[in-house]
DNA sequence: AGTTGTTTAAGATTTT
DNA sequence: AAAATCTTAAACAACT
């Protein structure tokens, strides 16, 4: 093989599809949303090969953004002011993925729209999520230290098993894992519990950049932060993932207005499935007052407020969607 | 005017 | 080979 020269590796497509690229973005950012800017960003922080051609491949991801289910649009509420809406992933698609890894989607994640019984509101994730991430932020606000448990599962709760326990070598917490800077200089990981059983993030990256053989085309990946960040990413206004921090602090501090508003309505309303309760409950248990109002009043339906043990079961359940093959 | 989002269409690549 | 998946292009609406 002829000596590649210097950028040459760095500078290869990566092998993720615009999907597995999209969702790396969105898992990395605390509140598992975010706007397409940081989308771009993200993935142009990381991977070289998309600082160039900008036009074709941020058109691209557009139109997957747009085209697969498995990505939902989450409007902004007033006091998060900016361009376009936030894009999460859909709950209930947790196995697209094979065993967890980004590098190719096995099966193509697609809500069931024939069941008109209980049909999966884009809406419904929608919401859901702007909670979850609600949640997110004011438990990163409160507690300042690391977020207790704050598990993918709260995403994985979809019908569809997953081997939960196991994370693929090339999952996401595994791929992008490292650490969140805070502002105040608080540090936590950004990743769930990784099983012993496989590969630590700085093992993984340490034989991507070292060895050459794994990952030459990410930058800023697990254990490359701490010593040496080649990339712009601090020369910015974000934190370690690109994420600007201040509209969720921002946003902790206020009352919340609550908007359910769907984004893709459903043409015929459809009965309205009952008021995704928010999960993890007891997280913040002593957190300001701000997301309460949120959660009580986004649907009118809310009649009893379910035990904490029934809301950890419920949403995604709701959600009615699969992967289909 | 530039960005964001939706949609259609078609070619390329990979899997079965 | 067929099917599924992925990529790219492009037109267009809505919004800032």
């Amino acid at each position: 093989m002829p000596r590649p020269g210097r950028n040459t590796y760095s500078d290869q497509k990566p092998p993720y599809s615009y999907i597995s690229l999209t969702a790396m973005a969105i898992q990395s950012s605390p509140e598992k949303m975010l706007p397409l800017s940081e989308i771009y960003k993200f993935i142009m922080d990381r991977f070289p090969y998309y600082r160039e051609n900008t036009q074709r491949w941020q058109n691209s991801l557009r139109h997957n953004l747009s085209f697969n289910d498995c990505f939902i649009k989450i409007p902004r509420r007033p006091d998060q002011p900016g361009k376009g809406s936030f894009w999460a992933l859909h709950p209930s698609c947790g196995d697209m993925f094979e065993n967890g890894s980004f590098l190719r989607r096995r099966k193509r994640f697609k809500v069931l729209k024939s069941d008109h019984l209980a049909p999966s509101k884009p809406a419904d994730a929608a919401q859901y999520l702007q909670q979850q991430a609600k949640l997110r932020l004011s438990a990163l606000a409160a507690s300042g230290t690391h977020l207790p448990q704050m598990p993918t599962a709260a995403y994985n709760l979809g019908g569809v098993a997953q081997p939960s326990g196991f994370k693929h070598p090339f999952a996401i917490e595994n791929i992008i894992a490292r650490e969140y800077k805070m502002p105040g200089g608080l540090a936590f990981s950004a990743m769930q519990p990784v099983p012993a059983a496989y590969p630590l993030p700085n093992q993984l990256t340490t034989m991507g950049s070292s060895l050459g053989t794994g990952w030459p085309h990410m930058y800023g990946s697990a254990g490359m932060i701490d010593s040496a960040t080649p990339i712009s990413m601090a020369s910015g206004d974000y934190s370690a993932y690109g994420v600007p921090l201040k509209p969720l602090c921002h946003a902790a501090g206020q009352t919340l207005p609550a908007i359910p508003v769907p984004i893709k309505p459903t043409p015929a309303a459809v009965p309205a499935l009952p008021a995704l309760p928010a999960p993890i409950p007891t997280l913040l248990s002593n957190s300001p007052p701000s997301l309460s109002p949120t959660s009580s009043q986004t649907a009118t339906s809310q009649s009893s407020p379910a035990t904490p043990s029934e809301t950890l079961t419920s949403p995604a359940s709701a959600l009615h969607s699969v992967a289909v093959h």
